[in-house]
DNA sequence: TATGAATGAGTGTTCATTCAT
DNA sequence: AATGAATGAACACTCATTCAT
């Protein structure tokens, strides 16, 4: 089902074939970006990780910067596609958000969860063009998330301000990244709940 | 007020005068280190924020890890004495709850603003040496929280467990470092209540 | 005859190529360490010697340490080779004790005398885990030599304690680095003989 | 016996006192400089190892060379008054050879020996102004040697040419201070016999 | 005499990037 | 595409020496 939705965005050419030299060298570079940070990571490291020499690196990637760059935009691309998809499926307001808050969760520890915590944890080291590049994707992405808070807001599930309430849960979101097991003793689904929990309240019993 | 606190902790030998070439160094360093990062931060850059060369850094700490380090130690002392002052003062577990969300969000913006942001971005940059020593700081810290959220479940106004909601906390409160903007059109008063009510449902209207 | 003995060790490994730009560097190396001694040659001056800069030093060895381990092991190697060889020619006792000297007196004024230079005036400063890797082949070198005495003293050709006599020899040898001039009065077969009669009284006239 | 004579050459202005501020500077600067050599010795190791910071090293001598200069003064000065001595008690020529050999052995296991094996080992470290300063020092205390080198070759005790012989014995003799342990099997005055042997050969048994 | 903060040139080493092969 | 030697600027850190106090 995930293989599916990734090979149609490869086959539109969004994703780049992880399969290809150019696919192993940006598997690679997120697992060690975010494993040891963008700027602790040497161009040696990436070559040596996908076994060629570092002069070769820059055969298909004209800098660091831009495998820094290519890898955001796997991480967003094939979150967005997901996002769209769940959010599609799911039936109501809150059923919607809670779709969201998993794409985001999941994303973070699913297979392209490298990319997507590199998109987070190393957006400071990304070069000024290469920001701005992003930062139309990353707006999309914001815009699928504030249209759902803003249809709760109108149905009275949430209190606080969309915008306000968003960036809350963005931090308390991407922050599982730094503890949350998947093999621990609260199951993915109980985190979902949780993170909902935070912005709607669970209806009390009368 | 402010100032009582501090210049007590300062006689105590607990923080550094930040009149003296070491609590300039720090103030310094802390600002920069939040700005552009612990790893893109040189030594030089340090030295010439505080109008000395290079190598007279190294007569105040031993190497840059242990001016990371420094600036952590300040930060998590000085946060955590008003955290145990405001616990003090306030009065029931909601209004306890309230204060330490106020203390850690002002701990981002207040004076040593810059040095907790550091202990919460920079924290992988530092030794594994220097994280251990940290660590039991942390740890002291950490259960002022953890405490009240057990006392705020025994009361029923948490339904989340109390460590998985301190953790979500965390990161909604530490991601504001990134978005807040206290001369905006959101206060801080009215963004410790958006917090607040992350975690406890407000009074329904009766 | 000596580049025959040479070629062969570099078909085989044990030396490296003096052609290469490996070689080269350690040949220089070798020069300047002998003249200047290990910590008065900066990784510059070794660069500038062999026409590069000085960040392209570590594409050939690891660091300064692993350079001064390198020409030591050169040094050795070649100096052991000829010994083994010599040992060999020389019949009798008397005749090859003298081999032995003329080898190690030839070892610091020929073509890797430098090295051998090095291997005696800068042994202190290899690290730790570099005298530890050369030891076993200095304990080799040194065995050549106590084999010998040993067999010298059975024959009553020498009093004192064979691996006592063997260190004021060493001392009286290497010493001539500091001193003999090959150019001057006195030539090297007459040292030779000078050495070898602080150990054997010259037969006396019949 | 030995502390008359240091007393001696206290009074006349010629050494140090051992218990004034430059006196322990300069005992302390002659075990370091030995232990670690003179590179690796910072001006803050001998600061620290007399008890004072090191700015106030430069109160007492001009720079680190000058106790450099110092050190080895105090060796040589120590070591020729007691060959002076000891020459003049012997009886004999070979008396007065081995009386030579075991000052200049002492000398480097004494409580001066530090001193002794810097004007040795470290010699090369000295300036080139404090080197022609020391030596005339060094010319004098050479005199002795040769002088009853030549008396020794008049009287047919030795073979070998006084200048050669005394180099080959300088080299064997200063080398014992890498190998010759005083609490071992070998006896101070096994090991001065030894040497002796070197340049005499004993009479043989008719 | 002693202090100790400051100097400033220098050290070994790193690393993204280039380029002839 | 890939190699790998070379670049060269930058880095953290060292240390003999100075000097106002």
């Amino acid at each position: 089902m995930e293989q599916e939705l990734e090979r149609d965005l490869i086959d539109r050419g969004v994703l780049v074939d992880p399969s290809s030299a150019r696919g192993k060298l940006l598997t690679q570079a997120a697992r060690l970006f975010r494993e040891n940070g963008y700027q602790s990571t040497t161009v040696r490291d990436l070559a040596s990780a996908v076994g060629i020499l570092s002069g070769s690196i820059f055969h298909h990637y004209k800098n660091k910067d831009a495998i820094l760059k290519a890898v955001m935009v796997e991480g967003i691309h094939h979150t967005m596609a997901r996002m769209r998809r769940d959010l599609q499926r799911a039936q109501g307001t809150t059923a919607k958000l809670r779709a969201l808050i998993a794409c985001e969760l999941d994303a973070l520890n699913g297979d392209w969860g490298d990319a997507m915590a590199v998109v987070i944890n190393e957006w400071r080291f990304l070069s000024d063009g290469g920001q701005q590049d992003i930062l139309a994707l990353r707006d999309e992405y914001e815009r699928m998330w504030l249209d759902l808070l803003v249809q709760a807001e109108k149905e009275r599930l949430i209190t606080a301000s969309p915008k306000v309430l968003r960036k809350l849960l963005y931090g308390a979101i991407t922050w599982t990244d730094k503890w949350f097991d998947a093999k621990g003793e609260l199951s993915s689904d109980q985190l979902t709940d949780a993170v909902l929990h935070l912005a709607i309240k669970p209806a009390s019993d009368p």
